[in-house]
DNA sequence: CTTGACATTGGAGTTACTCCAAGGTCTAGA
DNA sequence: TCTAGACCTTGGAGTAACTCCAATGTCAAG
């Protein structure tokens, strides 16, 4: 199988794949007369097994630690550490899920306090008023501001 | 206010703050005879301002626009489309969200695979058992493998 | 006079890709 | 036979948003 089909195989680009042999997460795959990559089902299950490690949002450096030593055949006791390593990723999780509902609750208190009094940002910042430019950054509706024409920093 | 004074009332690093004006995303701090940058409230509020912005996950592109366009006094409405932009934002953080939620439900039930059958992995991938010596990699416990010596891949 | 905290600069490193240019290979169709 | 198009190769640069570093300068206190 060559590199494209392992990547729609698996669901990354040939890029990703490339850039791992290259960076030494995945060893130096066989080549064609033609010198084009040839993976077979092993390898397959490598890279698989990768991906869904960094799917779980491992360090690309230890997921490929880990497919590595299984692919090598190494070990077959898994519940010693596995169960702590995914123990620590989950309260990570926790801890990120937490930051956003917190962010979460910084804009709605923003968006309520922006429909109370709209010329006010003081939730935001005690810097003052904000302006509708600032709609073309964000790709939104342009032109809705009452103050200046969109991208006229004069305004 | 010197560069390092500035950066504890705001929460940053003096190395962001320098990145900042580097990078065009504050303007070229004022200095003192010895060539120290010196700063006055205007400016503690303008990067605060854009923390504050950064803190909402805005790309720090847009921050720094919105920002320094806060900071020069222009628009006092901010009404059409501050609001659009939250609301943009809080849309990405529910998405952020789900998947952090579909992460905890796979790690979860990887969890509890592990505790019914230790050996196998296959809710994980179809490649097959895995390494304890991961714990070394993961910074977890050492040591606590059935099968090999931490560190030793050979095992 | 020394120590220590603070400041300056330019430049490299980080993570995990992603994109690009310039070229080689192979298959199918006119 | 020629050509179009899909696929592959390589090395190198670019991305976001910092973070760290070395080498050096400044300044107040003891």
């Amino acid at each position: 199988m060559r590199i494209g089909e392992l990547a729609r195989q698996v669901g990354v680009s040939t890029d990703t794949i490339r850039f791992y042999e290259r960076s030494g997460w995945l060893p130096r795959a066989d080549r064609r007369d033609n010198n084009y990559r040839e993976y077979d089902d092993a390898e397959v299950e490598h890279l698989r097994l990768l991906i869904d490690l960094r799917r779980m949002d491992l360090p690309l450096e230890s997921a490929a630690q880990m497919a590595g030593w299984c692919h090598a055949g190494h070990c077959a006791d898994t519940t010693t550490a596995l169960p702590q390593i995914i123990a620590a990723r989950r309260r990570e999780v926790a801890v990120r899920m937490a930051g956003l509902r917190e962010l979460d609750e910084r804009l709605a208190d923003l968006e309520s306090h922006l429909k109370a009094q709209p010329t006010e940002l003081t939730v935001l910042t005690s810097g003052g008023p904000c302006c509708d430019a600032a709609a073309s950054v964000m790709g939104v509706a342009e032109g809705g501001c009452a103050c200046c024409a969109t991208g006229n920093v004069d305004g």
